[in-house]
Parts: structure tokens; sequence; C-alpha cells
DNA sequence: TTTAGGG
DNA sequence: CCCTAAA
């Protein structure tokens, strides 16, 4: 059976898609968190089902899981805990289950409902507030949506029961800090191949499930994505009874080539070369002088928690170590600066250094380079390959020129960070910051009029509701034109085509060719509202 | 995946 | 052109 979920995070944060595809499934329905979500079927098989929890649910780390799981071991239980991207996920926690969702909700726990999803009793109260650094009005109105209220309670056991999930007492492991969906790429995917251990059709699939209890997601940052391959950290999970521990022990190396340590300086343009040189001196002396540490980044995100090993961050994936970033920072006596705070460029003025311990930490950066990675490494799935899964807009977006730091000499080797600005460099230092998490818009290709001609034509003969048959009929060929640019066009056309010829922009279209806009538009509006009407009364009949 | 609409 | 709910 195999499996592909997707996991979109919308640009703005608000909630998440799950899409599950797969063949051969009987299922018509899930449940859980005592809710029934349909699982539609479109056409034959493979059945293409979508999971629309879009706005009912935030994303949680438990459905995740029970959406592995579901394609995986559709009998099974869901998993006790979640390995992901590193991190370690109790599941029958609910704040765990809305970490994910990105900070947007704080949970604190509240059990006289089953519906929850969690399966564990518990003695807090529960309540969903956003995060206050959300402001985007989609949550509130998941906030307001009165799917919390509305879900239908679920028996205890119907679905997922307590015995599925055995006892989990380490609450203390759970995840108290918060995320912030800044801290992810705008779009992140997670793509899943799985198999059912069954079906024992080969040991890479089986062996990435069944036999590294351990391991987790590795998170693979190229491309515009994330592309996580998993398996469950499993505590108890049926996964784990198949086959034995390997523990082999195996060791991620790395060599650091290079320090950065971007210094910023500030000095009067009559200042001379030798002052100049002076100065950077006491930069690099204040930053070096004052001691040093090192931190240890991983997509961007400081990891604090010194205990964790490689393999639980995730870093002992050799793609990971893409993600991996280490910089090194003055050892500050106070308190670091709140995380999500942009911080400062290290500025030192010539004429009256400040003491450095006023300036946060980020002051250098560092390349890292893979020189190889540990053999230990999950063999591959065969989805592996990040790139089927990611928009190629070859087509239609020139690819920007800056990308090209990635030097053929040594493949493995990050290349010294470019210049960076301030920003930047406080984000992360991350190969592939701006551009390929930032999904950039594609390039305006205003339509010219043949191409309006060739819209008109083929909405004057399908109509208005059948983009698709539009796009194939007329605009095959046209790559970068899909259907919702044709509908979008033809929504501007009738906007235009209304509007006096002074108000209108960009090329000319013919007044003939509104003309025919206005007319089919008329026509097919009228065809519509007839169709609606002969299904209303369709409805009426029925129930009458 | 496609449709339909708002942004 | 983007985003996404809904089907």
């Amino acid at each position: 059976m195999q499996a592909i979920i997707c996991l979109r995070m919308p640009r703005i944060h608000s909630s998440f898609n799950i899409l599950i595809r797969w063949r051969s499934s009987q299922l018509r329905h899930l449940r859980f968190c005592g809710n029934c979500f349909p699982l539609f079927g479109y056409d034959p098989l493979p059945a293409h089902i979508r999971w629309p929890m879009a706005r009912a649910v935030p994303f949680t780390m438990n459905m995740i899981a029970l959406a592995i799981s579901v394609a995986t071991f559709v009998e099974n239980p869901l998993p006790s805990s979640l390995l992901f991207s590193g991190e370690l996920f109790n599941l029958d926690n609910i704040e765990n289950q809305l970490l994910l969702a990105g900070g947007l909700w704080s949970a604190a726990r509240d059990d006289d409902e089953n519906s929850s999803g969690c399966t564990q009793p518990s003695t807090t109260k529960t309540a969903f507030r956003p995060s206050p650094r959300i402001g985007d009005r989609r949550i509130r109105k998941i906030l307001a949506s009165k799917f919390w209220k509305a879900a239908p309670k679920l028996k205890d056991g119907e679905y997922f029961t307590a015995e599925t999930k055995p006892g989990y007492h380490n609450r203390k492991n759970c995840y108290k800090r918060k995320r912030s969906l800044r801290d992810y790429p705008l779009k992140k995917r997670i793509l899943y191949d799985g198999r059912s251990l069954s079906n024992s059709d080969g040991g890479i699939t089986s062996e990435g499930i069944s036999s590294s209890p351990r391991k987790g997601f590795s998170c693979d940052a190229s491309g515009s994505g994330a592309t996580l391959h998993g398996a469950f950290g499993t505590t108890s999970g049926v996964a784990s009874r198949h086959t034995p521990f390997q523990s082999r022990d195996s060791h991620v190396k790395l060599r650091i080539r290079s320090f950065k340590v971007p210094v910023f300086i500030e000095i009067p343009e009559t200042a001379t070369v030798g002052s100049l040189k002076r100065s950077v001196m006491e930069a690099v002396d204040a930053i070096l002088g004052g001691g040093l540490r090192v931190g240890v980044l991983l997509q961007g995100k400081k990891i604090r928690d010194d205990n964790k090993t490689l393999l639980q961050t995730g870093l002992a994936h050799n793609n990971k170590l893409d993600a991996l970033g280490l910089s090194l920072e003055p050892t500050v006596s106070q308190s670091p600066p709140p995380l999500c705070n942009e911080d400062h460029p290290l500025l030192l003025s010539c004429n009256a250094p400040q003491p450095l311990t006023r300036y946060p930490p980020v002051p250098s950066v560092v390349h890292n380079i893979v020189e190889q990675s540990a053999a230990d490494a999950l063999p591959d799935p065969p989805s592996t390959s990040v790139g089927s899964f990611v928009e190629s807009d070859h087509d239609s977006a020139p690819s920007p020129p800056d990308m090209s730091d990635k030097s053929p000499m040594d493949s493995r080797a990050l290349v010294a960070i470019p210049e960076m600005d301030a920003e930047a460099l406080a984000v992360v230092p991350m190969r592939k910051s701006k551009r390929s998490e930032a999904v950039q818009r594609r390039i305006r290709r205003p339509f010219s009029v043949s191409e309006v001609e060739a819209l008109v034509h083929a909405v004057e003969k399908l109509g208005t509701g059948r983009w698709r048959d539009v796009k194939l009929r007329a605009f095959d060929n046209a790559k970068h034109r899909t259907y919702v640019d044709l509908k979008d066009k033809w929504k501007t056309l009738v906007h235009t085509a209304r509007i006096s010829p002074q108000q209108r922009r960009g090329e000319p279209v013919p007044q003939v060719l509104l003309d025919r806009v206005l007319d089919a538009h008329a026509y097919w509006s009228q065809q519509q509202a007839k169709q609606q009407l002969k299904q209303q009364s369709d409805t009426c009949r029925l129930l009458l």
C-alpha cells in the first residue's frame, strides 16, 4: 500500500490539509478525535482521498500519525509517539498534538470531553487560545468555528481505544516550547511512503518502518519543501515488534571548513585605513575575547537541549545536515533575547565600542561540511526523490541568479554563505533560506489578445464552469496557463468589459471580444441559474 | 484534482 | 496571481 501524505503549510498560517492517496482502500470515512471525516473518492482507483480537515481541525501530530497509520497499517493502532523532525511527540498529550499546528494554539488539557482526541484521561482544563502573535483572522475564524462544539462525540474505544495506546508516563518529555509557524518554511511537504508490514515486499520499506523504533522522520531540505520519510517512534507499537532492534553505533561526520564571523562596523568615511583595521580588530577581539560558545541550529531553529542526540534531532541524517547550522556566539550572561526577535547586528562603533554583551548572540555563522554521513541512515525509501513533488516552474520563472552557490567541486560542501545582511544572518544560516522556502510568485504573463480570443471562443462553447475543459481545449499546450488562470482571466475579462474603456489598462482588448465576453457570460449565467432551479425542484420533490 | 470565489 | 474551501 502506498500513501502520500501531503502537508501544506499555507503562507498565512491557518490550518492544514492532509491529503492521503492510496490505493485499494475500502475506507469510506475515518473516525478520529470524535469526528467523522468523510473520505472522498475521486474516480476509480487509485482512489484519491481527501481529508478535508483544513478548516475543521488544526493540524496535529496525531493527525500525521493517524494518516500514516491508516495508510500503512489500517488495522493497527495509532502509535503513541511520533518522531518528527527530530523531536519526539507524545501523542497522548494534547499540547503536543497542537504543537505542530505551529503555535497557533496553546492548549491546556481538559478532559471532560473526549472530543479532544486524547484517549488519555486527564484532569486539567482545556482551552484553546490563539498564540498572541498570531493575528490572522482566519485563525480566529477557526477558533470561533462551531467545529469544536459540533464535533460528534465518539464513544470510547470506537476507533482508538485506550488499549491501543500503551501507557505513557513521561509527560515530562513533552515539549513545552511553543514553536512559531514562522520557524517553518512557508511551504512544507511531507511525503511518506510506507508499506504495510504484511506486505513483505522489500527489505527497504519494511526495515524503514519497523526496524528503527527510534528513528523518526528525516528531513531533507532540498527543493522548495522538506521531504520527510518516516517511521514511527513507536514505544511499543506493532511495528517494532516485528523486528529486532538495531543498535549499531554510527557516526555523523562533519567537517567545518570555515567560520564566518560577520562584524558590523560603523566608521566615518574620513577614517583612515589604519583606523579601519583597528576597528575591525577591536570588533573581532570583542567577540573572541568575550568567550564563545557554539550554537547549533537546525532548519534555522536553535537547538537548546544539549542532551538530545543527533539521532533525535534528526541530524544523523545525511540530508538533514544541509539544514544544520553552527554559530559562534558570544557568551552572554544576560538572558538571551526572545526567540522570535529580530537579532540586531553586531554594531560596533569605532568611536565608542559598545560592550559586547549588549548585543544578542548570533554573530557568526559557520559552514559545515558533510564529509560523509553516517552509514546508519535508513535506507532511503523509494520516494526519496524530493524533486518529483516540488513544483517545477521552469517553464515560467527563469531561475533567479542568486543561487549559484553550489560549487561543483565538492558536492557535499556547503559553500561559504554569501554576504548576508543582518536580517538574513539573524534568521538562518541555511543554504536556501529565502528563495526556496518562500515559493516565489509566478512571473506575470499578461494574456495576449490572441489568448483572449481563444479563451472567449472556448468559453462560448463550453461555458463558465468547465475550466479544465477550456484549458484542454484552448490552452493545452500553454503550460503556464492553468485552468485556474483561465478562470481568473475570464473574471477579469468580465470586469474589464463592464468598465469604461478609459479605466482599462494593459494591452487593449478589442471591443468586439469584450462584447462577446459579456454575451457569453450572460448566457452561461442564465444556464447556471436554470440548472439550479431544476435541482431545487428535484430536491423538493424528494422531500415531499 | 477541479471548481468557485475571495484576496 | 495567490489561496483555499468544498466537492
